[in-house]
DNA sequence: CCGGAACGTCAATGGCGTTGGCATAAGGTG
DNA sequence: CACCTTATGCCAACGCCATTGACGTTCCGG
């Protein structure tokens, strides 16, 4: 047997759980959203999720085929809520510096859903209406369709690579988290001078620096590296690698 | 009782487990790896690794306080071979180049792995030696100290992002995988000219190259970007988002 | 008002990480 | 060689987890 799963549109029979709520899965995916911001990475569990729900954990089931199809269904909100109330039009800079800092912001909501899901092509409309809106900001601009094609592949890779990477140490569990941020105070700062000179050196700056996103200064370096372009239109980089 | 875990120096009583295997710090971090690889990401537990290794899972919680700590050591073995053979030297340009290009290589080789570690800050023996010798390139190369943080910080971010980004793709099940990279072809370039223009106009040039990693081309803009504040200095980018 | 399907609940399965207690063999010491 | 200490590997158990199949209840179309 399959799993059957019934749409969300067919579904018509609205039983409600033993302590009175009726679902829908709208109502699952901000109840998990909620539980994931309010509880930390490890708040979300099938077992919880139907407990504050107030329902047994298996009814879920028969929303979403397991964890997984929750996940995704969750990560397609994200990307809507990033794109929440965006206008386009003016400085094809702007528009792409505000695009990537919303993108960035929207995943860091939410940092467990956006490690399962930045990585990942949904096909589904408010991913195509920002590559769409992307594309049409640089060809807009005067690239020529390579260009284009090159700046808005760099840019919204980043922008997702960076969204997961941030997204990891914030999904991270407390501890593991204040761990990884205590090695600056605790490792690097106390590196000696003889064998590790240039760590030593810097050492006052990583501490103060190194737990901030360096997202804000590479966007800002391909957007001047963009600019460059498309002023004094120069050739691409050599050979990208395969993967 | 904060669990001891004693130090992989102060190791002296090797007693081989009733398989014969004599247990290392060294022997299960390399066993955990492969079996990331062989059986994907999903393949590695502690009952599962103690299997492979021929001992009682809990016997591993005699050299890792727990997965976390393992998954640590993992990451430090693939920053340690993505710096193996590693000659300093020559062009900052072409040392930061390369190792980036390096440890990208790396990460990739072993997705499952990379996925799990690319975010973590392990302070360990060889993830130290690339930090150093990274910083070494740069204030090699003149930049004062605030301007070699800024790039630092922003090189290895960004490297590890698209590290993390790019193996992710090769960590899904196969399945997932191809589906994802069908997506551009089945969707995107079958998007309306009336409701997706630009999509529609670039298409062709969406599907050859969507499916390539973008972490050259960025790593080239970055060194550009450092390479035009080296000659003539200019203010770094407003305001780095906290994270 | 009746039959079937949709739905929520229950109980159970097989996994997981982790822990505390226990037997033992390795190493230092004489 | 004999003794003692203790690091080490093993065992059994705990409390989680996601997921499933059977079961009874409730709702809707006819």
């Amino acid at each position: 047997m399959p799993k059957p799963v019934v749409g969300e549109s067919a579904r018509r029979r609205r039983r409600p759980t033993k302590s009175g709520v009726v679902l829908s899965e709208g109502l699952i995916v901000r109840t998990a959203l909620r539980m994931l911001r309010e509880h930390g990475p490890a708040g979300l569990t099938v077992r919880r999720l139907g407990l504050a729900l107030g329902a047994d954990p298996s009814t879920l089931y028969r929303y979403f085929r397991g964890v997984d199809d929750l996940t995704l269904a969750i990560g397609d909100l994200l990307i809507g809520r990033a794109m929440d109330g965006w206008r386009g039009g003016g400085d094809w800079r702007a528009g792409l510096r505000d695009l990537g800092l919303r993108i960035h912001a929207a995943y860091l909501e939410h940092p467990q859903a956006a490690v399962l899901t930045a990585s990942r092509i949904s096909g589904k409309a408010h991913e195509i209406a920002a590559d769409e809106a992307i594309l049409g900001l640089l060809r807009g601009a005067g690239f020529p369709d390579h260009e284009a094609v090159g700046v808005y592949h760099t840019f919204i890779d980043m922008t997702l690579a960076f969204a997961a990477l941030d997204a990891a140490s914030l999904a991270l569990p407390a501890e593991a988290r204040e761990a990884d941020e205590e090695i600056w105070r605790a490792t690097y700062a106390r590196l000696p001078r003889a064998t590790h000179p240039n760590i030593a050196a810097v050492a006052p700056l990583l501490v103060a620096h190194m737990n901030d996103s360096a997202y804000p200064a590479a966007l800002e370096m391909l957007l001047d590296s963009a600019a460059s372009r498309l002023t004094r239109p120069i050739s691409r980089p050599a050979k990208p690698g395969q993967v």
